[in-house]
DNA sequence: CATGAATGAGGCTTCATTCAT
DNA sequence: GATGAATGAAGCCTCATTCAT
């Protein structure tokens, strides 16, 4: 028998994680109680301290879920294809997903900012993904860059940094104002905003550097 | 004579403000206690709440206060530039700036975050100011179309969004990770990809529509 | 065997209500902190925020539980009785043994002079009580007039009011002063007075009016 | 030039006092801040420490001169007055119109119901004024048993509580519902209730005694 | 497995009071 | 005489956590 995957009865801890998931995702770690969570999901706070050690375990095991689901499907889905471009876009497509589909993107983006200088334990865990979706950016550029399809003076790593950011920064956008906010279109044409960078010689203005 | 703008004796109030603004830029609003502040001041909790209602005025006078600044500057900078090209630039330039002097900008974005579903009060603020950017972005592209500069066929405020979504994203990674991303060099590159890519006709591959 | 129907180890948040209702009437609902019942509880202030929201849900249980318990035990009594004048005798005993038994009266009567103009659900509690205790003698005095009994010049309204500022007023004396105010004699003293005064024409002069 | 006897420029204590007084009468002493005395005055809190040593201060004060006031009027208006009887009646009417001019009574009876138990210096005061309004009274009807306007029979000091209690408990009901509540009527058909008790021969139905 | 009950720490807020100016 | 500023104690309330059953 194929049980659901996700909010099977047969699977009580699974379930609970998947309560806290969309309680973090939605109010952060601070303003999610474990009442909030126990109540969400109908059990009382007890049955939560059965399965988690405490709130921290919780949090740190919602994130490494989710993340691992990220992560996952973004190896899967862009590991067999060989045009670097086509990677770019393709994973445009899965931050797209994921981040209107049932708040999996919007839990890291989250607690990420949520984290900084305030929960140590959790800043080292996205940390360490920020550099770990860099660095698999930045190799899909290199490959790019090998194959002649991108332009061969751009800093991959420093690519990979402004193509992270044009997602995150879309994706606040879209969780703060959906109704008005287009998501879809605006990770599209970043996409295709970043490919034409990386393709074509730009010659480019410095700035000047000011006081400060 | 120079007088230090902040930090002064004479006003009490302003004062702790400033100090209010690094926490809660720091370590959000829920994550700063009304004690934290006070002892970073150097006074009691007392003295706070002779100077402010409750917590949350504190904090909106905080938000009010760098998000006047940071809008002012942008509007005093970028007014008398006549180039739309240039007038982007500028505003990336200020962002840097407000970036990495004295968590301006890092209030904003860490507040409108953890605002997300959680402080109505605040997420209004931040999201009015988020459409107040976009306008002003929008309208500077308008300006770059109408002379002709830009590509008549971008929609102004998809593509503002996509400039404030970089701008927002490549801070958060700077605040992340201070040591190894060079925010600097991001911004002048985003702002360089984006001028590039309003400037010249991009024939673009659509995403096919998947489910969901 | 009859077991005690309060003070039960069974039910916590009746014990709880129970040291409320005492605290309450003894020193008001200001000087009554949280932490005073809890320690006359012997458990602590979050045992209190267990069983009850806050501290005015604890008041207006409190207030509730005694005010139902005064008033069913007045229907009870009274019901059965066909001569008026002895239902308000013992209206008047209840009103002893509720004075003097635990309270009972005392929390009515403190809590509704300390609401006035100050807490304005607990006021309306109060007065909507008044009304129906005033309700309820004016319809004895009613039934008096009818049956011949009483004066049919008086007007029951205001006889009613006469007649509970006369417990109220006498109550307030015992509590202040309980080993030199004989409360039950002046309350049954009191009651022969108003069923004297109904019982029997009367000629009075007329306050003149002054000014003012 | 004639100065007002309140709320004179010329006197800044006395006029201080008097919104004190005000205060006090409708939200009591605990519900009755400093801060919100200095408010209604127009001056800040550090004026009232000027004028006054400390919030008991200005409590007792505020009540010696309401209390004062009261007394010296009862002694000056019934002392002429040669019929008992009418010196009751009398006795009624200043009632009414203390408890009715600008918070005079109230902030006595007000007061007196908060203090119990929880205010000793307060509770003393307010003991002794009620020993001291009775003795008055009891003497009152002593006069009229030896003039032979009054029954022998009845205890001077019981009746002297019963008719305070009836002006009491009339003026809470006045305070909690003024709109709907007559207490120029109720207090004038109480004293001649009163009256009426006092001046006939009374067969009277003790109250069997019961358990409790 | 899970609940009901309770604890204790910490946070927000009020308020009487003090004091330098 | 009076103010603005500040303190410190105490009160209300939330919440992560524990534990007996």
């Amino acid at each position: 028998m194929a049980a659901p995957a996700e909010r099977s009865r047969e699977n009580p801890r699974r379930e609970l994680l998947n309560v806290a998931i969309d309680c973090f995702a939605k109010y952060g770690y601070a303003a999610t109680s474990i009442d909030r969570i126990a109540k969400a999901a109908g059990v009382t706070k007890g049955a939560l301290y059965y399965h988690f050690k405490d709130k921290e375990e919780l949090l740190l095991e919602s994130v490494k879920h989710r993340l691992g689901q990220f992560e996952r499907r973004v190896v899967q889905e862009v590991a067999p294809i060989t045009d670097p471009a086509e990677s770019i876009r393709t994973l445009g497509r899965i931050c797209h997903q994921h981040a209107t589909k049932s708040n999996h993107r919007r839990l890291i983006v989250t607690l990420m900012v949520e984290a900084l200088d305030t929960y140590p334990a959790l800043e080292r865990v996205f940390r360490d993904m920020m550099r770990r979706f860099r660095a698999f950016v930045a190799q899909l550029i290199e490959q790019g860059k090998q194959r002649g399809d991108f332009r061969s003076d751009v800093d991959s790593q420093l690519a990979a940094g402004m193509f992270a950011g044009a997602v995150m920064g879309l994706e606040i956008q879209y969780y703060q104002d959906p109704a008005s906010f287009d998501l879809r279109r605006a990770l599209e044409e970043s996409c295709e905003q970043f490919l034409g960078w990386l393709g074509r010689q730009a010659p480019r203005a410095r700035w000047k550097q000011r006081r400060n």
